[in-house]
DNA sequence: TGCAAATACTTTGCATGCAAATTAAAATAC
DNA sequence: GTATTTTAATTTGCATGCAAAGTATTTGCA
């Protein structure tokens, strides 16, 4: 190998691929009992948080992208999730809130969490934190 | 907020998200120079460190998706990066190999690794290399 | 030997991620 | 006050990631 910079080992970018890639694999199973994907469960997780919001607030909170966003809205909505109103003030906006089902669905979710905590016995409650610490740095330096 | 662990803020799993597509976004216009996305990149890596291997071998290495695989390899070898051969041992198995074109590439590849570290500033040498191990880890886990 | 099971890939259909172009409405500029 | 610019979303086209189905070979086992 001429140059060691590229032997996939040394990548950090290759691990976060797979890491990222298995992690979205490893919720598969939880999620499809909810018939969600994972960028709408990220979805739901904001609007859990947060009722009421902006497509715009939406972006910024769930780093989705933006075009992904309205297709994504349009099948949350569709399913009866969600509904989409324009806003009143700001004819550009428009504004999300949850539905009955949605809200509902909070109390389903609420196991996920250690579930998927449980797939990953390698790692230890201080690790996990200091993983979050980490990559909240590299995020940072993501503009 | 009724279940803490259902905040956005608590999710590791979003963390990855954001900082593998982030990453991915941050090779871009380095990739772009070579005509190569990022999946594409790391195949270009794994037959730098060895050429003339089997399809399997290649997503092994790589974690990329059979499927998307095929079609992967289609567009390179459109491209003149590589060429896929019969194994006449084994006739199920095809064999990638580096084209003259594939191979000088890697001289142009050698400075990508570094302009990507230049944009993250907030992380240190040490922290790059825990980093790593912590994911090694979570990849442990996934199998 | 003969055939079911495993392997190596490819194909297909769907769900994003992303860049670029487009549309609509609001904010600013002059 | 109208033109220009900016902001909020949608649309479009392309490149995966993924599951499931399909094809071609090779193994394994009776």
């Amino acid at each position: 190998m001429k140059y060691p910079q590229l032997k996939l080992d040394n990548q950090l970018c290759h691990r976060l691929y797979m890491a990222s890639n298995g992690i979205a694999r490893a919720y598969r199973d939880s999620l499809n009992q909810l018939d969600l994907t994972y960028p709408q469960y990220v979805v739901m997780m904001a609007l859990w948080e947060k009722d009421q919001i902006s497509i715009a607030e939406l972006l910024e909170k769930t780093a989705i992208d933006g075009g992904a966003m309205t297709q994504i809205l349009k099948k949350m909505s569709d399913k009866a999730l969600l509904s989409i109103t324009k806003d009143s003030q700001d004819k550009r906006k428009r504004l999300v809130q949850l539905e009955a089902k949605g809200k509902a669905m909070q109390d389903q979710a609420a196991d996920i969490p250690s579930q998927i905590r449980c797939r990953f016995p390698s790692i230890n409650e201080q690790q996990a934190l200091q993983l979050i610490e980490l990559l909240d740095l590299v995020n940072s330096d993501l503009n």
